[in-house]
RNA sequence: GGACCCGUAGCUCAACUGGAUAGAGCACUCGCCUUCUAAGCGAGAUGUUGCAGGUUCGAGUCCUGCCGGGUCCGCCA
């Protein structure tokens, strides 16, 4: 049960009768009624903007209409009482049983508080990372793993069926670039080539991919296959060594991806698709469409490419689907543009039963994002519907001094090297706490230190306490059952303080936070809402200090001690609901 | 030149997607530990929400035009 929903529903049903007396015209439209919180706690418990939504349609005043709402509503289950505010909102006072009921919820639900029908079992597809699989994850690619994961388990969580999904670049140059790479560390594995040619060979360019990792890979395969690749031509080579490159390097990422708490459920290759001809027919069937044709672009203005020189191309008319200008399915050599197998792989995921698709890419991305909109709107006949979501780039300090990486040298600030120095969770959540089209400042230091502008540590610390309470509730209420079910039958009615009542009205504003982030597709909406919960947690967890009488623990009043508990207890469940679908693991001790 | 993103307190960011007096942390001052973790809490004040118009009961939020910052701009994926 959502306070909220049942509220509302109280609204309206006011509405309807008021409707059926004549009191106000039928056909109203109800949609934009709104049950929610109101930021002064002054103004009640809940507010209504029913009678500002209502006035004009009605052809009335807002606060006539809300009188005619007061007069109704004020006799509903739960309510104490209505008044008319400001410019005609209705506040609503209610029991405070309708708030006390919401811990027994949490209590018989646990972590499944908060979980909706809102998705209806839809399916989404949430693609992510989709690195090139050339080699580690770095920090850039750190930011978009984990929104997307942490995107996936909050739609999961609001009743949408989710896959997760991993595009696997493998049928461009770079990944004949990287076998290249891997041949002359191969050679050099064998003893034929020496780190010194390889330097050379990597400052000349003549190799990419110049970084260590392919070592390990090019020692498996000398061991593997001794010197059977050395004397061989490179049209020999090259598609073998490209696919076993190919391969080594998606493990890599794959244990990269583990070590983030990360599995996709699909990984789809993108020269499968072409060999499969996919991209061939989703082309024929835009061309069936008219869609397609062959012209020549006119060069970007302002900036000229320097050996820019006409030519005809077969272009997409994606200006009729909302982009800038027609875009190239083929190069001037005849052969498919990513973009054209783009096009090939999404329409692939329609075919899939998908028609909600979810992307997430990079901040140097952005500049893609409209065409390949157009495409899927193309492709799917309007029938479904692409979000990309664009994730900034990180900005790495320690201390506050930035930390410099060259991509040049090889060395950049790897996604281990981030997991290595602050831990799995941290990683996960601190990712989190900014929305994706923001940049996000890491700073090694900070999101280690143990104080309150340190997110993770303070909601970590409010589920710790919690748990500290319940190592003391074993001695101080000896025999008590502690466990949720028992918890779930106290006696809420004796946590009457406002500051108690306050969390509790916070903790039933979840399921409407999950659904509110899950439609926004802004996962770090969560991070939020629990530094808010913690906040609640740490400020009555103080009380206590002050006041003997509000500890939770209180050893000569049982009743009021388990009723306390049940209280802290369900924030602890709502912490661990909320670190769930960031894939956090909530700490029982912090010491 | 164009497209996209951003612009909110001295700094870093929120604001329940159009709601009431725009809120937190940091920094600064003062106060709170014999008892559940003081790694915490409380009190104190800062704003022309970049600028100018528009839409309506109501705008930080939507629309238009400027200003400033970032990213990107045919055959790289």
């Amino acid at each position: 049960m959502n306070v909220f929903t049942v509220i509302r529903k109280q609204v309206i049903d006011a509405i309807e009768a008021e409707v059926a007396d004549g009191g106000l015209p039928a056909d109203l439209k109800l949609d934009a009624i709104t049950a929610e919180l109101p930021r002064d706690a002054s103004h009640g418990d809940v507010s209504t903007n029913a009678a500002m939504v209502l006035a004009k349609p009605a052809k009335m005043k807002p606060r006539d209409v809300a009188e005619k709402i007061v007069a109704r509503v004020s006799y509903a289950d739960g309510i104490i009482s209505a008044d008319i505010a400001g410019p005609g909102f209705v506040n609503l006072r209610l029991e405070p049983s309708m708030w006390q009921s919401v811990v027994s919820d949490v209590l018989n639900l646990g972590v499944t508080y908060g979980d909706s029908e809102l998705g209806g079992q839809t399916p989404v597809n949430v693609e992510y990372v989709s690195a090139n699989p050339t080699g580690p994850l770095h920090v850039g690619h750190a930011r978009g793993a984990v929104f997307g994961d942490a995107l996936a388990a909050l739609l999961a969580k609001a009743g949408y069926a989710v896959t997760k999904e991993f595009y696997v670049n493998d049928a461009g140059a770079q990944v004949e670039s990287l076998a290249r790479a891997m041949h002359f560390r191969y050679l050099e594995a064998l003893g034929k080539k020496s780190a010194e040619d390889f330097a050379t060979a990597a400052e000349a360019g003549e190799v990419e991919y110049a970084g260590d990792y392919l070592k390990d890979a090019a020692g498996v395969l000398a061991s593997r296959d001794g010197d059977k690749w050395a004397g061989l031509s490179e049209d020999e080579w090259l598609v073998p060594l490209r696919n076993f490159s190919i391969a080594s390097m998606l493990d890599m990422i794959r244990e990269d991806l583990a070590a983030l708490g990360i599995a996709h459920d699909v990984f789809t290759s993108e020269r499968a698709l072409v060999d499969a001809g996919q991209v061939d027919r989703a082309i024929a069937d835009l061309e069936k469409d008219g869609l397609v044709y062959t012209g020549t672009l006119a060069p970007p203005k302002g900036k000229k490419p320097d050996d820019w020189e006409p030519r005809p191309q077969l272009l997409f008319k994606a200006s009729e689907f909302g982009d800038d200008i027609d875009r190239p399915f083929k190069k001037s050599d005849g052969s498919w543009t990513y973009f054209a197998s783009d096009v090939a792989y999404h329409r692939d995921k329609f075919d899939r039963g998908f028609a909600e698709m979810i992307d997430v890419w990079g901040a140097d991305h952005g500049g893609y994002v409209k065409r390949m909109q157009a495409g899927v709107k193309a492709l799917s006949s309007d029938k479904g519907a692409l979000d990309v979501k664009i994730c900034q780039l990180v900005k790495l300090f320690d201390n506050g001094e930035p930390v410099t990486m060259s991509k040049r040298a090889g060395k950049f600030v790897t996604l281990r090297d981030l997991i290595d120095a602050v831990g799995k969770d941290v990683v996960r959540f601190i990712m989190l706490t900014r929305k994706n089209d923001a940049p996000l400042d890491f700073d090694f230091a900070k999101v280690t230190e143990k104080s309150r502008d340190n997110p993770v540590f303070y909601v970590q610390y409010a589920h710790a306490r919690i748990h500290s309470v319940f190592r003391h509730a074993a001695e101080v209420l000896p025999g008590q059952d502690l466990s949720d079910d028992a918890l779930a039958t106290a006696d809420l009615s004796l946590c009457s303080d406002s500051d108690e009542l306050a969390m509790m009205r916070s903790i039933s504003l979840w399921p409407r936070t999950i659904d509110a982030a899950a439609v926004a597709h802004e996962p770090h909406r969560i991070a939020f809402y629990l530094y808010d919960l913690a906040a609640q947690l740490h400020a009555l967890w103080n009380r206590g200090n002050d006041d003997a009488e509000m500890r939770f623990l209180l050893p000569d009043q049982p009743e009021r001690s388990l009723a306390r508990l049940a209280l802290v207890r369900s924030v602890a469940v709502v912490i661990a609901s909320g670190l769930d679908v960031f894939g956090v693991k909530p700490l029982k001790e912090m010491r």
